[in-house]
DNA sequence: CGAGGGGTTGACGCCGATCAAAGCTGGTGG
DNA sequence: CCACCAGCTTTGATCGGCGTCAACCCCTCG
C-alpha cells in the first residue's frame, strides 16, 4: 500500500525505430490485424516501437498525451492511485492487448496509470492515426470494439475471480490467471512482487506473502528457473472452490 | 448468499409493441442515436418492446438468444452465480446501456445472467439486425464501441469503489453510486434489498444490513418517500476517504 | 561493510462472517 | 377483519480470518 509511484517514470523508454505495421510479425496479434498493408502507407502521423524498462510509468491517470499503445512483449499494469496512497491495479495486459483506448471515446484523460511490470516493448499510435487508419478502414472499429470487450471480460473476472472470497482464494485465482495468460512456453510465469499481488486481490502485503509461501511448501507452487515458477492447476482451482 | 434465481423467469415478460427507432423519444440516449429515421425502414428483423417485472430473468449465463437489449427504463442488474450458489453482481445498469454486447464479438453465449430489478422497458435486438444496421451505418460502430467503453469505465469504478475497502466505505460508495446514476429529479433513488447490495459489494448481507441501519441512524440515509431514500452525499464521501 | 528494499514470520486485536433469534411487512386464507 | 405465515431486515453473540505492527532474513548495491 506504499506508494511507489514516483520511483521510476517513462524518461529512459529507448526508442526502438518506426514501426512498419504492414510487415509486422505479430500482427494478427495486434489492433491492425487484417487491415491491407498499404493502410499504413500515407499516414498522418508515424507509429514508433519503444522498450521500457520495468517499473517505467507508460502514462498516468488523468493526464493527457495523444497516443495510445499496443503491447509486443511483455506485462502492464493498469492502477488506480488514490490520493491516500492506496493502490489498486485493475487489469494485467500482455502482448497483443491495447492500452489508452479511452481516448478513443473521448475521454479527456487517461483513466488509469499504466506501468511496465516487466521489460516492455510497446507501440506507440497517434490518436490521429487511429482515426484516419478507421475512416479509410471500418473494420479497425470492429477490431477496437473487439479490444473493449476483450478488456471488458477481463474487468468482469477481475470482479469475480480476484476481489471475491477468501485471501487464498484470491490468490490462488491470481496464480491461476498468470498461469492461464502469462506462461511462456514451458507453463512458467514470472512472479509478481507481493505488493502487485496485494494490490490485484485488495489484500494486505503479508497476508499475499503467506498464501505463497504457504502454497509453495504445499508444492502447489515450485520455482521452474529464477524467479518463473509453475502452479498446480488443479489443486489450486480446488482452493478456489472450497476455501 | 441464497440461491434466488429459480424466484422468477422472464415467461411473464409482457410485449409492449413494435419500437419505432427513428420515432423513439429517447434515441439520445440509446444504441441508435443519430442514425437517420430511414436506417429503421427495412429491418431484416423487427425490434420489440417489452416490460418486465421485477425480478425477471432477461437472459440467462451461458445461454444462447440471438438478442441484445437496450434498456428505456429501469434498472438491470448483470450477475455472475457460481455453482457453490454465491451470486457476485458485476454491474448495474439504467437506461440508454446495452446490454448483451458480448454476442456482438463473436461471444458463442451471454457472459453474465441479467435481471431485471425494478420493473423495466427494453428494446429486444435481434443481432442480425445490429449487423445489417452496422454495415449500412458505419456510426453505429463506433456507438457499440461507445457503450463498451463505458461499461468498461463503470467495471473499473466497480473494482476500485464497490471490492476495495472497509464493508462501511464500500457500502458509503455504493450509495453514492446509487445517487449519482439512479437518482430521480428529486434526487431519491431505491434502496436495493440488502442481499444485492452484498453481492455488489462482496460482503455479508448482515453487515450491509448494519451499515445501512447505522447510516440511516446518522442521518446519512433518510427516506423521502416509500421505498426511496436520499443521502448525505459529503458525509458519505467523507467515509470512504476516512473509513 | 553498512544501508536499503523486498520477502517471511510472529503476535495481537479488530473487522466482519456466521449462526441464531427476534421485529416488521405484506399477502393469504379462514 | 384478524390470524397466520413467509420473506426481509435488524440486532445480538461468537469466533476466525486477516490487517497491522514489528522483527528478522536475504539479497543487491553503493
Amino acid at each position: 500500500m506504499t506508494n511507489d509511484s514516483a520511483q521510476a517514470l517513462c524518461t529512459n523508454a529507448k526508442w526502438i525505430g518506426r514501426a512498419h505495421c504492414g510487415k509486422c510479425h505479430i500482427r494478427q496479434l495486434m489492433l491492425f490485424s487484417d487491415l491491407p498493408e498499404n493502410a499504413f502507407d500515407h499516414l498522418l502521423q508515424p507509429i514508433d516501437q519503444f522498450t521500457y524498462p520495468p517499473g517505467s510509468v507508460i502514462y498516468q491517470a488523468d493526464t493527457h498525451k495523444p497516443f495510445i499503445y499496443s503491447i509486443r512483449r511483455g506485462m502492464v499494469k493498469l492502477a488506480h492511485l488514490a490520493q491516500d496512497g492506496s493502490n489498486r491495479i485493475v487489469r494485467l495486459l500482455g502482448p497483443g492487448a491495447a492500452v489508452g483506448l479511452e481516448l478513443l471515446d473521448g475521454a479527456e484523460n487517461y483513466h488509469h496509470t499504466a506501468i511496465a511490470i516487466t521489460e516492455v516493448d510497446l507501440c506507440k499510435i497517434p490518436v490521429p492515426t487511429i482515426r484516419q487508419l478507421e475512416d479509410n478502414h471500418p473494420a479497425l472499429c470492429m477490431h477496437v470494439g473487439r479490444q473493449l470487450q476483450e478488456q471488458l471480460n477481463l474487468a468482469d473476472q477481475w470482479i469475480v475471480a480476484l476481489s471475491t472470497g477468501t485471501a487464498r482464494q484470491r490468490v490462488a485465482q491470481l496464480l491461476l490467471v498468470l498461469d492461464e495468460f502469462f506462461a511462456d512456453e514451458n507453463d512458467a510465469f514470472i512472479l509478481l512482487s507481493r505488493e502487485d499481488m496485494a494490490a490485484m486481490t485488495g489484500i494486505a502485503v503479508e497476508t499475499v506473502s503467506r498464501m505463497i509461501a504457504d502454497f509453495k511448501r504445499q508444492k502447489l507452487l515450485y520455482r521452474h528457473r529464477e524467479n518463473y515458477y509453475m502452479c498446480n492447476v488443479a489443486a489450486l482451482e480446488q482452493i478456489t472452490r472450497l476455501d
